[in-house]
DNA sequence: CTGAAAGCGCTTACAG
DNA sequence: CTGAAAGCGCTTACAG
């Protein structure tokens, strides 16, 4: 047996340290680039590290110095796919994801995804479990109570998304009531739309709430009527939206003449269900979404929809969080700016250059 | 100030133990759901837990039970998304994702994701320190080289993905070889093709390498010919596929019927570039991709590719490496299936029904 | 059922 | 420049 003795888990610092025939603190200064070494000590380190495969444990380190280099980010986020094209919809969270990822890899964290499902129960003890193994934390939306994000927030920073701001925690979002009120003003006041409803999104979203309250806002200056409330409830799934049409038409309710849906997902479960019942879009009702997904190009007809900058709203909460975690400063409260995105599911007519 | 002494930073099991007029011990075991403590007890506990809003600290738990809860998840992905409707390319890392997501979640583990950039130099050392935050790591492809991964799975259980088996770690993959055939089998014996080309992706990648070996055989089977090799270069990119076609067209060679590609990114740059050629697709060239993300189906025409079973890929990985984590041996090498859609690309003519 | 104490693998003042 | 030692916040035998 050859072998020299083998240690029963992986190497420690220890393994390499004697391996290497110095101390430990040598080994942790020499991989830590501090207070440069003889290059005698850092070689014989690097070859003991290399011949052991040592790799650090990250949790050892995090207790040590009190930095875990792991953002959290927790998003609801479901389980399964009912509806045809909403296999998409989750790209919504995963370019958010993205911006987030490509903010923490810049500062040399790493980030942690604690997703929940929208029927989990003990939503906040995953959040607290996810807490727990990270520096700093993203919440979407208002996943747990205010009261709930609060106590959190005396634990680790807290940035939440697209939501309201809590007490204690930071929040990033983007610009709701312009994105609405120029949407508005163009069925309105271009198409001459005299008549809208808003098919919303989940009732407890500050997002719809932004939303409801800035198209019924803008309509009324603009001199439209709009209808909502419960036989416009939706629950921003595509589902969601199909069933709001379909309860309209069994309570052989007039259609307004454009329908303003909480986001895109909505949009496309309505623009089925008014075209299973022979309802031409835009021609007899023109319908709008928000969001701006990659498939609103791709949907018939091309969707008329508001972009939100989502990799940069993640990007952005990273770095309202760093900002946080290292200076102890950071906004309370940033506010992104959208995009009015004109396609023809308003009633225009766009132009048709390549694809 | 009626503030009770305030701890500097967070809440420890120190603060709530004394708070509740117990050892830590106790705590914990409450905590843990461990030997049921007296009610009383757990009350007390649960009480101080509640008025501190105390979170235990993951680095400590892990580094004293020796178990993270978290596993890693390294790819590979880009900065910026040069080519239309490439933002949609990263969608095929985000699906396997959100299977690895659910399936971790179900064993109440996290999903700690660190991502490097193409250009990305220092992959190993990215590596290592996401090893050194998890109990399992999962890799994308080749990411690292053999020698690399062999080393890093003596540290931790390492699953790699949609590769080949490296010796030490675990393997999940599609059936490339199958699907392949498939195709193949399809183009020249429904369509009657006799030239193909293999439009391939990374030179690096033993998806390609699979995938270029299966067209070649069973091209020589089917009795049709196939162009491969330098020109045909891509590298996985809608850009990359495009830049072939280009290549292809300055170099005056004349184009096979029909045109393989290494997956549906690919065969998006080569119908656009097509196009733009004036070459009709499928009427003059066949495309095929692989993979079948989302947007395929909304191409023009709709694209015939091989589906494979991201989702599934992702939580079959996690699986490996929780059984291997939890009980120290798992699969070697597990092989999923895959399934060819047939759409337009291919010049078949698909029924219009619904979307 | 409960508490005192060891130990997980690092980092970092503190001496030298 | 380097080493001995304390300490990060938990869990878990080990006694009682």
């Amino acid at each position: 047996m050859p072998e020299p003795k083998r240690p029963k888990g992986p190497a420690t610092i220890y393994d390499v340290a004697s391996r290497a025939g110095v101390s430990i603190a040598s080994v942790s200064r020499v991989l830590n680039g501090q207070r440069s070494p003889r290059a005698a000590t850092r070689e014989r380190v690097l070859e003991a590290v290399s011949e052991l495969g040592f790799v650090r444990d990250g949790a050892a380190r995090a207790l040590s110095n009190g930095l875990k280099e792991v953002v959290g980010v927790v998003f609801r986020r479901g389980d399964e796919t009912p509806f045809p094209d909403e296999d998409e919809s989750f790209l919504f969270i995963d370019v958010i994801y993205r911006g987030i990822d490509l903010a923490a890899r810049r500062r040399g964290f790493d980030v942690l995804m604690g997703s929940v499902g929208f029927n989990d129960e003990n939503v906040p003890s995953r959040v607290a479990a996810v807490a727990g193994k990270a520096d700093g934390l993203i919440l979407h939306d208002r996943m747990v109570s205010a009261g709930t994000i609060t106590r959190l927030a005396s634990t680790v920073p807290v940035v939440t998304l697209a939501g309201t701001p809590v007490r204690g925690a930071m929040n990033v979002r983007c610009d709701n009531e312009l994105g609405i009120r120029a949407l508005v003003r163009h069925l309105v006041k271009h198409h001459g739309y005299k008549t809208l409803g808003y098919l919303s999104g989940r009732i407890d979203s500050p997002d719809n709430h932004a939303r409801a309250k800035a198209i019924d806002s803008e309509a009324a200056e603009c001199g439209a009527r709009v209808e909502l409330g419960d036989a416009w409830q939706g629950d921003y799934s595509a589902a969601g939206g199909a069933n709001v049409i379909n309860g309209l038409f069994g309570a052989k309710r007039k259609l307004p003449r454009a329908i303003v849906c909480a986001n895109d997902q909505t949009a496309l479960g309505a623009i089925h269900a008014l075209s299973q019942r022979g309802i031409r879009v835009p021609q007899d009702v023109a319908v709008t979404g928000f969001d701006d997904v990659p498939v609103a190009r791709h949907l018939h007809p091309p969707l008329t929809t508001v972009r939100q900058p989502m990799q940069e709203l993640g990007a952005t909460a990273f770095e309202v969080l760093y900002s946080k975690i290292s200076t102890g400063k950071a906004d309370a409260d940033v506010v992104l700016p959208v995009e009015l995105i004109i396609r023809e599911s308003c009633g225009c007519i766009a132009r048709k250059d390549g694809a």
